[in-house]
DNA sequence: ACGACAATACCTAAAAAGTGGTATTTTAAA
DNA sequence: TTTAAAATACCACTTTTTAGGTATTGTCGT
């Protein structure tokens, strides 16, 4: 068997190296390279044509659309994304994306072996939280949803700004919208989301990554 | 100078193994053993008297009564921190307990480094963020309070019930109070947090695991 | 026994959110 | 090119939240 070349794409310096002892432990793996930005991981990859990169795409100097650049840019090459607790929305774009596998952080050394393996052949692995967390549409085999729900780009810019802390009113100003239409907007998403006040939406927001709960807490220091 | 006696305990594997490189690198440092578990940890601290645990008391085999238990047992062994981001009042709890520094798993490999000198020593140290978000009483040396806030037990029970999507006269009905009530203590609690609507509110109840933010997404699955 | 604070309760009034509609225009997809 | 979906906007009405107060009781520590 070929061993697969492998590279590590993580700004993180805990996570990154101990991927390179899990590496180095076996043998049918070879490290190419660390990336810790994403400029580095476009050169490397257009030197080195990896079987994987095994990706952390939220940490600092990676992003989305990274994943999107190398797909289209390397097809033969697969993608493990490995993240921190994430969202089911970004988990699913992810995927859509076109990454092949998706771990947590805290997954267990033998599920990161048995997913780079599976990985660099083209299957999909997802560790246990992923695996429940993202419901995989039986009817279109590479369409992978979230929940059913499909909040719209404006509708998320006008949740993220409720959970900021902004009235109807503000957040028209803001977008030069009449606040009817952000009134509207807001019924809307409380249907798709099937939340009756704020809270629910702010609790979304949340874990959609589209606020953070430090928000008001770190401005006021 | 004397070498830096070290346990890492962590169930992570990821970050063990990123923590063990670390310290291979640098020969002040001499790595005791890997503690994956609690109990693990108990049993390799008596056998080899630390002079420092680097330890993630939020993984899973830890917890905040393993922090205090070493800091009784052992005072001489110091205790740095190293966690996914947490809420002020854990990281504050953790220090209360007795942990001399506090970092997070994304910090650069140089502020590690720094801070287990400088705990190895018995000396603080927290990283940009942790420092930020918790603020040292310079009055009590060894008080660390979170942002000046005192909120009560009841307004706590308040703030999660409104986080959870109760109304005023909801949250009054369930602890059998008048809404004017509640109504009192929601406007106490959002001077105190120094916000002004219902958004922050619930983000600090994120913020201090009062409410989970799949609260209401889990609920509807 | 005192003071401080927490918990309780009430009042008024303005502002905002939530509910249940309808309707036009723009955009993307089939 | 038809069609579906998204984004926009308006109306009327009810409920809830927010902001400004005051005031009484109980508890805890000094």
């Amino acid at each position: 068997m070929q061993k697969i070349k492998i590279i590590i794409a993580d700004s993180h310096f805990l996570s990154r190296k101990g991927l390179v002892i899990l590496l180095e432990e076996n043998t049918d793996f070879v490290l190419l390279s660390e990336a810790l930005s994403a400029s580095d991981l476009i050169n490397q990859s257009k030197f080195y044509h990896p079987d994987l990169i095994i990706i952390d795409y939220t940490s600092a100097n990676f992003s989305f659309e990274n994943l999107h650049q190398i797909v289209k840019k390397y097809p033969k090459t697969h993608l493990l994304a490995i993240t921190d607790v994430q969202s089911n929305i970004s988990i699913a774009k992810a995927l859509n994306l076109g990454v092949t596998s998706h771990l947590l952080k805290d997954c267990e050394q033998e599920e990161i072996v048995e997913a780079i393996y599976k990985t660099a052949k083209g299957e999909n692995f997802m560790c246990g939280k992923i695996a429940s967390a993202v419901l995989i549409d039986k009817t279109s085999v590479n369409e992978y949803t979230c929940e059913g729900l499909n909040i719209s780009d404006r509708e998320m810019e006008i949740i993220k700004l409720i959970a900021e802390g902004l009235s109807n009113k503000e957040v028209a100003d803001k977008l030069f919208l009449s606040t009817h239409t952000v009134t509207t907007h807001r019924k809307n998403i409380m249907n798709k989301l099937g939340v009756n006040n704020t809270a629910g939406l702010v609790l979304f927001a949340v874990r959609e990554n589209l606020v953070s709960p430090n928000h008001f807490l770190f401005a006021s220091n």
